[in-house]
DNA sequence: TCAAAAGTGTTATCTATACACCCATGA
DNA sequence: TCATGGGTGTATAGATAACACTTTTGA
């Protein structure tokens, strides 16, 4: 039965952001340390509350620009966690988000002032509250849409090299991809504006940088891409043993 | 920065249920008279709001149960709606789920008693507040994760035939599939568990009737299956006009 | 000149698609 | 026996994956 306005005890909404970062180590996570009690000191990820007159995507972008600096961000409404008991006082429900965004290019907003730090996506610290769950489903939503969708280019600078996605890949997926296939793959997709220079620091020959060509990514974003080889990956580590004379 | 926790005002949860129904006579959307001011007697979407000790999921399967008498129904969660004046009094955000039925299953519980009807997915009546663009987001979700999963047989009884769940695929995408290819690509993917009897109703020759493996189905449940094809789809009405003799 | 990464060429394999055709049966 | 789906067979096009091989250049 439908209840009455009247009869319903009001709560608390906050917003929480999985931020993932990308630079040449790898995929990070932010994380900030608590500035207030209860738990103050304990790394937890950016959030707020949301205010009387801001959506949960209007307050998500405030919180995480009080943080970066940073508008404009790629920035997914990921699920709502509501257990009743997952804070520790006041019933609180959060809706998670999750953002990307290329380190290097915000460097200096995160690291000045704020107590926010970049960690491995596979070896952060204990989080409060369920912010732990909440890091592994983001994981698990970033590998789901990235098959299909052109996302990770939000991780990566405006210019890029195709090893360099490659990695991020990788790295996301744990899987190694053959480089010449991985390349046409990419280039296919016709989304890369080729440039004249190459990135002659990560190898001798120099691989081109591209762009991406924004009309084309925001056109194909929505439509089924597959991004990621769908048999059987091959694993990261178990380098191909066969036998190579035929 | 973060917001201490006196200084925010609360706010109402509710949950609202996109319920998407099928039988012989198509995809359908269960909608209810409002039975309470402020706008009583128009059409809304089930819902209704949190309580203090339950999940946003428990309220969304409180709720449907209340309406339909039914319980274990696939219901997945999809977005949180929070414009603040997207309630037209105090305000209310709400969470978003979209649930699978078979019709005919639960026929009797929801025509008994309550103000409730199934409507055309594609010609629904004018629904209050924002409910009408949720609705519009569930077809979309619905489409992007039966594309992917095996997400349309919860709408389809215990028992059912390929040329069945080949409707229901085809209404769904507004497509036209191959009837033999679309048989090989269902019963490729080892889900179903083929019966003895045969639906005689709908032909002469008869479809066999198939139940889902459940083993075979949670198991294959998150991996990505590719339920409809991908590249041009052939639009419905455009009969193939290719020369017959080669 | 050598090593190593970038990325093109080439081919085998697998998947998707179209469509012929056989099957089962009620009328 | 004929018309109507249901469903299998099969041939072709297209995508994927493996890997040889050429290119480029710093050391």
């Amino acid at each position: 039965m439908i209840k009455r306005r009247y009869q319903v005890k009001k709560l608390l909404l906050a917003v929480d952001c999985i931020i993932f970062g990308y630079d040449d180590d790898g995929l990070k996570l932010l994380v900030i340390e608590r500035g207030f009690e209860p738990l103050k000191g304990a790394w937890s990820l950016v959030g707020g509350f949301v205010k009387e007159t801001e959506s949960v995507e209007d307050a998500a972008n405030r919180v995480l620009h009080a943080l970066t600096g940073l508008e404009g961000v790629y920035m997914e409404q990921m699920r709502v966690f509501s257990a009743p008991d997952r804070d520790c006082e006041e019933r609180t429900v959060v809706v998670a988000f999750f953002a990307l965004i290329d380190i290097k290019k915000y460097q200096q907003q995160i690291s000045s002032g704020y107590h926010a730090k970049w960690v491995s996506i596979n070896d952060y610290p204990e989080l409060i509250f369920d912010h732990n769950v909440m890091v592994e489903m983001a994981k698990e939503q970033l590998r789901y849409r990235a098959a299909l969708h052109p996302l990770l280019f939000e991780l990566l600078p405006e210019k890029f090299t195709i090893p360099q996605a490659q990695q991020l890949f990788e790295e996301l997926y744990n899987v190694s991809f053959d480089p010449g296939n991985f390349s046409r793959k990419l280039t296919s997709t016709n989304m890369l504006i080729k440039q004249t220079e190459r990135d002659k620091l990560s190898s001798k020959k120099g691989a081109f940088y591209y762009k991406l060509d924004s009309k084309k990514y925001k056109d194909g974003f929505s439509t089924f891409l597959n991004f990621v080889y769908k048999p059987e990956f091959k694993k990261k580590d178990p380098k191909n043993t066969k036998t190579k004379d035929k």
